[in-house]
DNA sequence: ACTAATTACATAACCAGTTATGCAAATATA
DNA sequence: TATATTTGCATAACTGGTTATGTAATTAGT
């Protein structure tokens, strides 16, 4: 198929769509001509209960990977064929507990050699390709297992985005931003304090001139996320994060971290063994991001701030960019 | 998914479905998330006309493997959504030429971004797998074109099956078998003649006495084929090999391929060089079965029968088990 | 002991594809 | 030039799955 190497990995849906009706068509074939009296799509149900007797609607879903519904429909099907039995046992009467009839299990004899044909077939392919298919599946349902295609595409959405996005220091025409978007997230979640009005109000004089920076994060060069780093007075921390804001609308472009980053950086720099930070557990994608950074929870320092529930910390030895 | 390991290979089929779905459930998030107003079943159809700008419904369907009435309804569903415009230019008025309509076009600029994540996700996870997913369907693709896997388990059913067939020498309780067998099919198909009558009557007399010999097929300890060896008086032929049986029961089961080569084998190891064969081609599964035995059509050799209407021999040097 | 929540399932409605079918337009053939 | 065949497509009906929903039976919580 000429057209999937145009289309590239993008198309790896539809191409699994088409090599599994493939398949299926031929599959319907097979039985057929070994006159089982089995449909393809039973197989799954039918040979669970093979395996193991007896077993619920809701049991044989789980197993088999499918929805209850498909199998509610498949057992129908199955009885009506006069293969499996329903309504075995049971104390509980939700439960509908289907097993094989003496036909269902009688079948799975003429079965075996049908079984054996196309399980040689198949391995007869594997074997004549360089590429395990089967195998291949295994690994995807695995990884698949571990964090989705969505998550994943996420992912590679963040780094290509982020790769637009240039950390700059501070200069002075970015003042307005750093001020509106400090407020922005503050007075939703909080009140501003007197503290903040300070430091916003006059970063030169509060933060830089005190031997800090200021970092800015462009976006199309247009100024969308900032954050400082405070020199501190403090025996056990030389450096603080503070004032990290991200605008709204530039979301999920791994500014935060990338400013983290750049705030780091500077602070080892500079010298300094650990960095501080304090700020609140309801800014919940905030105190994830400072873990993912490398700070950990920490008790008892001193803060002016009112809204400041956790303290947290980081090792800058450890810090690698 | 431990229940693939237990059914083996004959689920494939369930088993790439169920990757199908989760990979197309995944698909629809994605392809809300980046808000370009597609759907993923859509992409075929958008992928070539975007490239090739115009085609026609059915060629669309070639291109992309689909069936037509797939691209009819994807079609009419797109022209909804105003991504596509039909019936443009034509002459003959059955065709129903389709188009990106400018927003459909301007769609394809937007898409990129998507393409190129999806891209870059399916990449490393094909990275991080052993088997290579992509490649491994290629090659399926490529070899369920030569052959399909209904072909495929046919073979592994003949190869199998003829596992339990047993080829004997002649022993006078196949007599009867050695006769009705060879009634059946030639009342069948033509005549009996008095050539016919002699030999079947008296086997030990006309065949074997003469330096031939007979072969006998069993399947379940059962005869259901027989063929015989003549030695001939030809200088260029130093054999014969004719009355090849089997028993419309025991069809499928490579049982004259057997005794074909019971009989060639037998021919070689009593220094035969040359074995000749004469037959009908109205027998068209029998001419075939000559054929792959090493048969080739030879012309103007004497026979005493008047239902044979080709003549055949074989290279005995070449004829390796 | 009674109510609230949960569970097991069937049923309905939908989805993305398919095959079957019919019709109109175009082409081939007598 | 009339008729037969082929082509291109839409539509209908089916398939093997899904999610959504309703209901009866059971279990948990007060």
């Amino acid at each position: 198929m000429d057209f999937f190497s145009r289309t590239g990995k993008m198309a790896l849906g539809s191409r699994l769509r088409l090599l599994t009706a493939r398949l299926t068509d031929d599959a319907a074939t097979i039985y057929d001509v070994y006159e089982i009296g089995l449909k393809p799509k039973w197989f799954p149900v039918f040979f669970v209960l093979s395996e193991e007797g007896e077993k619920t609607i809701t049991e044989i879903a789980g197993e088999i990977g499918h929805s209850q519904p498909s199998v509610s429909k498949i057992v129908r099907e199955m009885t009506a064929a006069g293969l499996i039995s329903e309504n075995n046992d049971t104390e509980d009467k939700r439960r509908n507990v289907v097993a094989l009839t003496p036909e269902g299990i009688e079948a799975t004899a003429r079965i075996k050699e049908q079984y054996s044909d196309v399980n040689a077939a198949v391995e007869d392919m594997i074997a004549s390709s360089r590429h395990n298919l089967w195998e291949a599946i295994e690994e995807w349902e695995y990884l698949l297992d571990r964090k989705s295609l969505y998550q994943r595409v996420e992912e590679q959405r963040k780094i290509r985005e982020s790769k637009k996005v240039r950390i700059v220091p501070y200069a002075e025409q970015y003042r307005a931003t750093f001020k509106t978007l400090n407020e922005e997230w503050i007075s939703t979640y909080f009140e501003m304090e007197e503290a903040d009005y300070k430091a916003l109000h006059d970063p030169e004089g509060y933060i830089i001139d005190k031997g800090g920076s200021i970092f800015v994060a462009l976006y199309d060069n247009e100024p969308v996320g900032v954050c400082a780093l405070i020199r501190m007075q403090d025996p056990a921390y030389d450096f603080e994060m503070a004032k990290m804001a991200v605008s709204p609308v530039a979301r999920g472009k791994n500014i935060g971290f990338l400013l983290g980053q750049a705030v780091m950086r500077k602070a080892k720099e500079l010298g300094g063994k650990q960095i501080y930070l304090e700020s609140n557990t309801v800014l919940k994608p905030a105190i994830g991001l400072y873990r993912k950074l490398g700070f950990r929870k920490i008790a008892g320092h001193f803060t002016p701030y009112k809204r400041c529930n956790i303290q947290m910390a980081a090792d800058l030895h450890t810090f690698a960019d």
